[in-house]
DNA sequence: CCTCATTAGTTGCACACGCAACCAACATTA
DNA sequence: TAATGTTGGTTGCGTGTGCAACTAATGAGG
């Protein structure tokens, strides 16, 4: 352990001004890490992504691909490719729409279901602890600011 | 474009709370995608994240790899990688060092330190873009919530 | 009805990430 | 100094991401 390891963490873009960006990306990386031992030490190995977008087709119903894929601001090619992964662990499953062939349906199977309803508290429990010590106000305040940021990086 | 899209969004791991995370990886996508367009347009054809390293190693000096993985916050394995395509690139080299002949030292080559100088007020610029019209004192507060969130998820 | 444009989903490519296993070089200590 | 442990870096594996090109199916206009 050197002593400018200390020196150089989080001047990261430039030096005297606050930038939020490189405190958002480590804060991602520490949440990440910590809902994945959290869900896995409930039995859950599956990841914040994976969780989230299993509770995304859990309280809204079967989607398409493109609607998931919008929701969840996703390339749609990346959609198919994180839908694979859910497949292969038999959590949810693709069906052919029938009102118009190109689509497919996003359900949950019952294994996914299941896994949803048992988890959901424990879910819902982590990011809780995550919260912990931050009042409802402070997160309103952080949001407004993080909407901003969107509206200033929007094309 | 369809209505569920609206009700949808936003309410990712629970709803009635508010949940800072969501927000957090919308805006990073935004964020990426901003600053790979803007370094573009300027003719800069760069990730966020490399831009990045590359400063980092410009104000700091040639770093050891696990060093430069420290600083980041990236997994060594991942820093390999990721040292690879920049020197690819030929914006950065890997150089033994004497002392330990484990040791790589990562310096930036004369067109890396040369493209880091001619972009960095560009850069500057971009970050200042994005924090348009929010003050340093909520910088501050949106930095010590996410310093929070950091700490509640620490193992 | 038959082009022609649009849309849903997949695939190729390049990039990025973490974990675990591994090797070579260094450090420790018996 | 020989055995043992530790450290820096790479590699394999699985996962996740965006862009661009593609296909199959649908929709719109002549």
């Amino acid at each position: 352990m050197r002593s400018y390891y200390y020196s150089v963490k989080e001047l990261d873009f430039f030096a005297g001004e606050e930038n939020i960006v490189p405190w958002m990306v480590k804060t991602m990386k520490c949440v990440d890490a910590f809902v994945s031992q959290e869900l896995a030490a409930g039995g859950v190995p599956l990841s914040r992504k994976q969780m989230v977008v299993l509770k995304i087709i859990y309280t809204n119903g079967p989607l398409p691909q493109n609607d998931l894929a919008f929701v969840t601001d996703r390339d749609k090619a990346s959609l198919t490719r994180f839908i694979n992964t859910l497949e292969k662990k038999n959590l949810v499953a693709r069906i052919p729409s029938k009102d118009d062939k190109r689509v497919n349906l996003i359900h949950l199977t019952k294994q996914g279901e299941k896994l949803l309803k048992d988890n959901l508290p424990m879910f819902q429990n982590i990011a809780a602890k995550m919260h912990k010590g931050i009042s409802m106000e402070d997160r309103k305040v952080v949001i407004d600011i993080l909407r901003k940021i969107q509206e200033n990086t929007k094309k």
